[in-house]
DNA sequence: TAGTGGTCTAGACCACTCA
DNA sequence: GAGTGGTCTAGACCACTAG
């Protein structure tokens, strides 16, 4: 069994009381990967034979890769198996124009955006329809009464769902409500809804304000995102106005945490903490 | 079993082909619970009985729980029992001071802040100590060669790390670098270091960059935040600077994300997309 | 069809909390 | 000591993928 030349890992782990044995595979685990053993997009062995080297139960060898694909260092497949995430480091996302894809692009990136529906409202919705936080509709928000409604664009509403891809892999999960009225006829769903509909409207549009916070992703958002369900998430949401600061959007992404970073740079004047402290 | 007249949680659930045992428990707890059956705070069956009542192992039912309360539904306590999650609203932190405590100050919170310890550092240190995220040091990072590094204040470093406490429970995990030279000496550790150091250099400190990502609590964030490992938090981490640009300090916030938004309005001029669209 | 991961079970033991 | 959650096991079956 363990003579085995090439079942470099897990070998019988010693049994440290307090410390339980899926945490120690996830950490020799963790180890070796991070050690340089396993190459990217390795696979590693099979959980059966994990099990046999480590000597455990299966069971807790996958709790140990469980975690490990939560927080994005494995990625495993279902029928194939598991293998080790390429390029951990995170994309950063400077902030500036109103979308994201634009954000993106001019980087040297690949962006690309794909709608996966479109939905049309006959009136205001309710905030809880975003998507579902975990499964948890209704709680996770900041206002749960909150009502996604446009004072100076009365009307039907019209809701996108869409995912951005970066580089081929999918790394975020959108949401936007606007106006059925302000929807450019021709929009093709490749160009952000917001670039288009300035076009369109000869709108001058802008981000009015940011909410940031953090959620595990359900199994929606893990199928779109390739990534397991809980792995965590960052929950971007913020109104869209024009010139004259009447609402024209309300957006929802869900980013992933493993593969972005969303930088802001404060351009407003030095708030001096002495003045009031 | 199931003619107990208060074992309203659980009766054996129909198995629906395609849907997950645990999926399906998870659900029906979820449902109860948002139906109001449970009081926040209530404790709820045993596994045991939860398992007997569903007709499922005990497993399957460990499983649903655990992922409830992974978003915050539910709180577990070993020994003890699992209870009802209350007050699922989250927090609003609005931007606009310096520092997190003086943020959520002054909004009818009792925020308070204790130091878990000081380390001090003879020089520069690597940024890739940023507390593990999710023992994954090193990765996760946006660039793992980074350096906190004051090449206006050199010599030695202090590193703080702290919990922030609003209203009695914890909801923030956070790490702060300085120059030890800028360290007052008296500062004990109940305002924010940043309003102290300003009052005592006469400094006007501000953010000059934030860069928001999301994580999952490793077992010490979960441990000092009181939710399981596992759990979403908000990554913040930030540079702060005095009034002619030089690096004062560097910070890194875990925040809750079942208990927290950090909102920040767009100060800017707008920015009109299409001018380069 | 063989091999992989995903699920579920029954049963055991341990660690923790609290009366 | 009784009751709770946390861990681990052995074994089974299913679902998926690929040759």
């Amino acid at each position: 069994m363990n003579s085995d030349p090439l079942a470099a890992a897990g070998t019988p782990l010693p049994r440290t009381p307090g410390v339980a044995v899926w945490e120690a595979v996830r950490a020799d685990l963790l180890s070796r990967i991070k050690r340089g053993d396993h190459a990217p997009d390795e696979q590693l062995p099979s959980e059966t034979a994990l099990a046999q080297n480590y000597g455990v139960n299966r069971l807790t060898v996958r709790r140990a890769l469980n975690e490990l694909a939560r927080v994005g260092v494995l990625r495993t497949m279902h029928g194939v198996g598991s293998f080790v995430a390429p390029q951990l480091m995170r994309h950063r996302i400077d902030d500036g124009r109103i979308s994201l894809l634009e954000s993106m692009s001019g980087r040297g990136h690949n962006v690309t955006q794909h709608i996966l529906e479109t939905v049309e409202h006959p009136g205001p919705r309710r905030a809880a329809g975003v998507p579902e936080l975990a499964q948890v509709a209704g709680f996770g928000l900041s206002d749960p009464s909150e009502l996604w409604t446009f004072p100076d664009f009365p009307g039907p509403l019209i809701e996108h769902r869409y995912v951005l891809d970066l580089d081929e892999t999918p790394w975020c999960t959108s949401f936007a409500v606007v106006p059925k009225a302000l929807v450019p006829a021709d929009w093709d769903g490749t160009e952000s809804i917001f670039s288009a509909l300035a076009k369109t409207h000869g709108l001058a549009v802008r981000r009015d304000d940011r909410r940031f916070s953090a959620i595990l992703a359900d199994t929606r958002d893990a199928a779109l995102l390739h990534v397991p369900a809980g792995a965590a998430l960052l929950l971007l949401s913020g109104t869209n106005v024009d010139q004259d600061g009447r609402i024209v959007a309300y957006i929802v992404h869900h980013i992933r945490g493993d593969r972005a970073e969303y930088a802001l740079r404060v351009p407003g004047p030095s708030i001096g903490p002495g003045e009031e402290a």
